[in-house]
DNA sequence: GCGGTGACGGTCG
DNA sequence: CCGACCGCCACCG
């Protein structure tokens, strides 16, 4: 077999679909952590490709990339407008946020069940 | 090849 | 609870 080479293209790694594919598994209503992600994904301890992955999707991507929050419930993207937008989305499905502006994970947190 | 950077996360104080 | 540090590692100039 050839092994799928770990190969860069251009702001695209080879570990990009594999986030991507997980990130699409999240329900509605639900988040996931960087790190939960990346676990899913086959990578564990790389939580910050989680969020190097979802920086790069082009703008108006159908991926659910706004299920995506820190490990403390906690929005983490730079931009004002960005953080705002994914609260915006996550609040139209439902998840409610701490007055100090997070997501109970035991709440809204997505519970994988055996792989599927 | 090197060093800075980042949509992270665990640990400490 | 919060900030500071540090480990992590692919990407990019």
């Amino acid at each position: 077999m050839i092994r799928p080479r770990l190969r860069p293209s251009r702001s695209e790694s080879s570990i990009f679909p594999r986030i991507r594919e997980v990130v699409r598994r999240i329900p509605r209503g639900r988040v996931a952590t960087y790190g939960q992600v990346a676990a899913l994904a086959g990578l564990p301890r790389h939580a910050r490709h989680v969020g190097y992955a979802l920086h790069a999707l082009p703008e108006g991507t159908p991926l659910p990339w706004h299920r995506v929050v820190g490990a403390q419930g906690a929005i983490r993207l730079r931009r004002p407008d960005g953080r705002w937008t994914q609260r915006m989305r996550l609040e139209r499905e439902g998840v409610r946020f701490t007055p100090r502006g997070r997501v109970r994970l035991a709440e809204f947190g997505w519970r994988v069940r055996r792989s599927s």
